[in-house]
DNA sequence: ACCCTCACCTGCACGC
DNA sequence: TGCGTGCAGGTGAGGG
């Protein structure tokens, strides 16, 4: 489901409720979900540490869990007395969490029932609990040390950041100019270009009318402009859109997608319906496996 | 290095 | 009602 900008509202909602929490203890309820650590590893590394910070690192949600060491004295001199081996002592820990299609997280009370597919539940300090919820299962996480961050695989490849100074015009055209593949296969590679999705991807390239399916390497200049700033445009109007931001930890479904969500779509899942700009009926294919949808009179080959 | 296909899962909408 | 099929917003492994 969620592509960089609903990702980015996870992380503010997460942030708006985990602010200085501590992890009392955590469960988990589907082994892979956590691979390659084991089940008693991860829960011996997460257990006691308060969280420190939550970002975000294109569709990877980072939360930053302090060292033991930064606890009160009582714990902290039993992590020195026993863990001096297994525990880095000046190293706070990330777990890096990526939602995949239905990856949900959601912030319960004690006495709530928890939902199906809940693979992970971590037990707060406040008697509160942060419930990883995923019903397809291909959700992901990653722990680490803060240090190993940079140089984990499906993390360290990632494209630069949209929003930042290194996803320049430069960088587009040269990544263009390399590829002989579709421009929309192209824009879902996160390591050519950072947080677009199958949705995303479609509507960026209908605001900058040009075609799916053209050879990225054969992109004018001019059009490439284009695109390039489409492409930010639209994941910083997704995240400014309002429903966009609807998402509540506390609905069992995390995110309430509704109506108003849809409308900021253009093309995407209107096949049939006549195109905002031109009329012309908006067509979809199937393209390397996924939906595409653009306007065939705005979005010319 | 690049690019393609398939695999990973559950659930839902559809046609028969 | 049930059953089979295709599809779903993401990525990674493994092949050419």
């Amino acid at each position: 489901m969620p592509e960089l900008p609903e990702v980015e509202h996870v992380v503010r909602a997460l942030r708006s409720v985990l602010g200085e929490r501590t992890i009392v203890a955590s469960e988990i309820r589907l082994p892979k979900l956590i691979a390659p650590l084991s089940v008693s590893t991860f829960n011996r590394k997460v257990k006691g540490r308060s969280i420190r910070g939550i970002s975000r690192r294109g569709k990877f949600i980072l939360i930053e869990l302090a060292s033991h060491l930064a606890l009160p004295h009582g714990r902290a001199s039993d992590t020195q007395g026993r863990g001096a081996g297994s525990r880095k002592r000046d190293d706070n820990l990330i777990l890096a969490v990526h939602l995949r299609m239905t990856g949900k997280f959601l912030y319960l009370n004690a006495d709530d029932e928890l939902p199906k597919h809940s693979h992970a539940i971590f037990y707060l300090d406040n008697d509160r609990r942060l419930v990883f919820r995923d019903q397809r299962q291909f959700g992901v996480m990653k722990l680490m040390s803060t240090s190993d961050l940079s140089q984990t695989k499906g993390i360290s490849e990632l494209a630069p950041e949209p929003f930042g100074d290194e996803f320049n015009f430069d960088y587009f055209k040269s990544v263009l100019k390399r590829s002989q593949r579709s421009l929309k296969t192209l824009l879902l590679d996160q390591t050519k270009v950072l947080g677009l999705g199958n949705i995303y991807a479609a509507e960026a390239l209908f605001r900058a009318r040009i075609n799916p399916f053209k050879n990225a390497s054969q992109l004018s200049t001019k059009r490439a402009a284009r695109l390039h700033q489409s492409i930010i445009e639209v994941l910083h109007d997704a995240i400014t859109d309002s429903s966009t931001s609807r998402i509540d930890l506390e609905q069992p479904d995390g995110f309430s997608y509704g109506e108003a969500f849809e409308r900021f779509w253009q093309v995407y899942e209107r096949e049939g319906e006549p195109c905002v700009t031109c009329g012309a009926k908006i067509r979809r294919a199937t393209h390397g496996g996924r939906s595409t949808y653009w306007c065939p009179k705005c979005q010319r080959r």
